[in-house]
DNA sequence: TTGACTTTGTGAATTAATGCACTAAGCCCT
DNA sequence: AGGGCTTAGTGCATTAATTCACAAAGTCAA
């Protein structure tokens, strides 16, 4: 078999990719052509052995002695996290939350344009938000079809969410990104990752009440997301 | 020393923790008195050992034989949690994001309400936005000592991200939910959480992308987060 | 060409997290 | 009172992630 032998990258490099992604834009918009495990790690605030064990699954593209090149490592990063292409995007829920990441520019310049928002409130349906038209939540599956969606966004309130990720599931879409405080019920061959901004705020609560009880010395705090599985 | 011993929680369960909670908000809303390790596993899609070893770090609050009451455990998480009092937050960053984080009321009923959102550009600064005026970076140690804030949110753009921390530390804040895609440089005694959404698109576009080179045939996917140290 | 120096790539040790499987406790029915 | 049933709590094995520490591989200057 000819396939392109994918190494099993584990789940907590690979959420580490997108940072130091980033990190190498920044490096080439201030135009250095290269730079070494060292830097990379203090600018990604993480060890130096991290780094270079996250960067191996990739393959060997450094050189010993001198280190990776910007550009080069860059486009070996995007290949890996299917960053070729750009991934059309469907928001569901035409809410304050969902109308804000329509217009949001973040996610058209990192190559994820959302192409459609859904709702299956009939007085929200037919608005038009920031060039998009708000659509129904009914005639998902074709907007997914006609406009060759990947991922779906959920932005509804946490009552209507399950219902919206079933919308997405039946329109074949295989990735999703939850913003409702709920857990989904997916099958597992579904991609699902959450942002709770409440459960954010909870975990950082935690630390200040610490502080607060140890009398401000402190444990140190945290930090990085994982990709963990399910 | 009559301290409140402490017992080390690991990160991985305190960012299971606000889940949980989450879910027997949900239970009690429906009348639900009592709960199984393997009701709540069930509920929050993980194992039933994981639950009772993250309860058990809470103390031993469960019934052999019978289960756990979801008014008692509530009460323990959160208090565990430091949800027994409000937060103060602030905003910085008027733009799209953090003004439509100031009116989302998500914050206020989990405890966090916004009572103040600043920004650096003179021409945001003065207007009002949901009952509140957005005011100037610069007053943000008044600010934050008048208003009793304890955590900052960090809405501005990447380029200026590092400044607003820096602002906020200044000011003697010491837990910041970064929007903003770039690692911040903080001590080490202070609190960060970052929340990317064009990490998370593109760790949902790894997965997708796999998806494809395997023939859908997939691997499963990504689900929580952890509480990471830093 | 040689030798000093730098930095990658990785085996091996360590630490953290997970999940099994069993014991200890309580309830309920007879 | 006793036996059967249920479920929490936890010691232990396993797996995953991190970090150390060093050999391998390159650069560069003389």
């Amino acid at each position: 078999m000819t396939q392109l032998q994918r190494r099993k990258i584990p789940d907590a490099a690979i959420a580490r990719l997108p940072i130091y992604l980033q990190i190498l834009n920044n490096l080439a918009a201030t135009n250095v052509l290269r730079f070494s495990s060292d830097e990379l790690a203090a600018l990604a605030g993480v060890n130096a052995a991290k780094v270079r064990k996250d960067l191996s699954y990739l393959g060997s593209y450094g050189t010993r002695g001198v280190g990776y090149e910007v550009t080069y490592l860059t486009h070996q990063i995007k290949r890996e996290l299917g960053l070729m292409r750009e991934w059309n995007v469907v928001v569901v829920g035409a809410g304050n939350l969902g109308c804000a990441l329509a217009k949001f520019d973040g996610f058209l310049s990192r190559g994820f344009p959302v192409v459609a928002i859904v709702d299956n409130d009939p007085k929200k349906i037919g608005r038009t938000t920031s060039s998009l038209t708000v659509g129904d939540v009914n005639d998902l599956k074709d907007i997914v079809r006609d406009e060759k969606i990947s991922i779906g966004v959920i932005t509804t309130s946490s009552a209507a969410a399950q219902a919206a990720a079933d919308s997405l599931l039946e329109a074949g879409i295989t990735s999703i990104l939850n913003f409702a405080p709920v857990v989904l019920s997916t099958p597992s061959s579904v991609s699902v990752r959450n942002v709770d901004l409440g459960v954010e705020l909870q975990i950082l609560s935690y630390f200040e009440q610490m502080r607060l009880e140890t009398g401000g010395k402190s444990e140190n705090a945290p930090q990085l997301n994982a990709a963990g599985a399910r």
